[in-house]
RNA sequence: GCGAACGUAGCUCAGUUGGCAGAGCCCUGGAUUGUGGAUCCGGUGGUCGUGGGUUCGAGUCCCAUCGUUCGCCCCA
């Protein structure tokens, strides 16, 4: 048997409906903020992720489907959204049309070892603002997450944390701090961070072995060494949190995974989901569209994993699907003949569901009876005859005899 | 990439010191010959994840492998 690919799972009629609910409302309230929606190609140039995400971040260096193509050129799926948005924005000259606000949805791929909520195709959703410069942006951003998790019923036992990470002023002088800490402390640390310790000493912050979390905590804290600026960006955030009433937690031990990040990082957690608790997740990036080689221009933006919400999803929001009108015909003339009137009414724009695999009436109806269906009609020897239908309330067993002339307008009229 | 647990019917699971592979649900037929749900009675369905090994005999013990889950790591 040929069996879906480690990591990759089907998500079956009975799952699509709370996706469905997911992406529905996500895009229901994007658009509310003014988001459009942006559809990028799910593989890029692998030079794209390497340096917007970072060539020594575990992603890129461990985690990404590469492959050459045929021509030769390396080409990688894509691991996260926001690369192939700055990519987009830069190669459109979108720098013109700003503020620039889009969100995406769709399947990313990263080669990791799968688990509950992991996968190695997984689905993220996501908005990306270019443009906007001061914390109304990062506020109104959050305030949008929190909405939509709100109407999705999954805010319970949710946490928003907040963290600023400098900018290309103050980070510099603080990490020499911080390593300088760091270093000092280095017999506590775990193996792996002392690895990291030249390389991504700000990574050993979120570290969750005991021994890194005791040295971080004693540790010099990025958002009580940020210049200027950006204490004032951190100030008015927290500011318009408040007046936002947005609850949230400042961790100063926050550090985004990816390199891009600059100022603001947000991070939505939930205690449900065990090790994977991270529903959702963003920052601010203002340098990397100068980076990619765009014109200066001031972004934030945010991702939220579409299993995990999934997972989460309020069961009591997923309405299934169930036919008006269910069609039971029984015999081979009742069964052309029904064939004939259901492609008269749909076309009337009466939708119907035919019974497909006939046999006894009893087991049609049981498969009525099980799909929830409202109506049925039954089309058998007798109707044959007769020219006519036999229509049922499934709800309170009541029949009613229709002729096949009439039965258009009364059936339009049910199905109103 | 590292550590651990678990893979038995479509689903959820039981299976004793190694001795005939089971239950519930689902599906299906009947009780009810043209009518769903409730009840009762019957039935279908298994390469016991896969491949080796030990043994008279393996679902059970051993090895390998694949997969899932949990933790590490990483992250949405």
């Amino acid at each position: 048997m040929i069996t879906t690919v480690r990591g990759t799972r089907d998500i079956l009629p009975a799952e699509t409906p709370s996706w469905r609910v997911l992406e529905e409302t996500a895009r229901e309230v994007f658009a509310a903020y003014g988001y459009q929606e942006l559809r990028t190609p799910v593989f890029e140039q692998t030079a794209l992720f390497a340096r917007a995400v970072g060539a020594t971040s575990d992603i890129v260096e461990k985690e990404m489907y590469t492959f050459a193509d045929r021509g030769g050129d390396s080409l990688s799926l894509r691991p996260e959204g926001t690369a192939a948005v700055v990519r987009a924005f830069i190669e459109n000259n979108l720098h013109r049309s700003l503020p620039w606000a889009v969100y995406y949805m769709g399947p990313m791929f990263r080669y990791e070892r799968p688990q509950k909520g992991r996968y190695r195709q997984f689905h993220q959703m996501g908005c990306e603002l270019f443009g906007a410069e001061g914390p109304l942006a990062d506020a109104e951003m959050m305030a949008m997450v929190l909405r939509l998790l709100r109407r999705l019923g999954v805010d319970a036992s949710l946490t928003l944390e907040i963290n600023s990470l400098g900018c290309m002023a103050c980070r510099g002088p603080y990490r020499t701090q911080l390593f300088a800490f760091l270093q000092e402390h280095v017999a506590a640390l775990c193996e792996h961070c002392r690895q990291r310790l030249q390389r991504n000493p700000l990574r050993i912050l979120d570290c969750k072995g005991e021994g890194c979390r005791a040295v971080a905590r004693q540790a010099p804290f990025m958002k009580d060494h940020l210049c200027g600026a950006c204490a004032d960006h951190f100030q008015g955030l927290t500011t318009l949190l408040t007046a936002l009433n947005l609850p949230f937690v400042v961790n100063p031990l926050m550090v985004r995974g990816l390199d891009y990040y600059n100022r603001t990082a947000f991070e939505v957690t939930t205690t449900a989901l065990g090790a994977q608790n991270a529903v959702a997740a963003g920052g601010r990036y203002d340098g990397l569209v100068a980076e990619m080689g765009g014109q200066a221009t001031p972004a934030i933006g945010f991702a939220m994993g579409m299993e995990r919400l999934a997972l989460l999803l309020d069961a009591a929001q997923v309405k299934l699907p169930r036919p008006d009108i269910y069609l039971v015909v029984v015999g081979d003339a009742a069964s052309r003949q029904g064939l004939v009137l259901a492609e008269q009414w749909r076309e009337a724009g009466i939708p119907v569901v035919v019974d497909p695999l006939g046999g006894s009436m009893k087991s049609q109806m049981r498969r009525a009876d099980r799909l929830q269906a409202r109506f049925v009609l039954i089309l058998g020897d007798r109707e044959m005859t007769e020219q006519g239908l036999l229509l049922k309330n499934m709800a309170n067993g009541e029949q009613v005899f229709l002729k096949w002339e009439t039965a258009v307008a009364q059936l339009s009229a049910l199905a109103a």
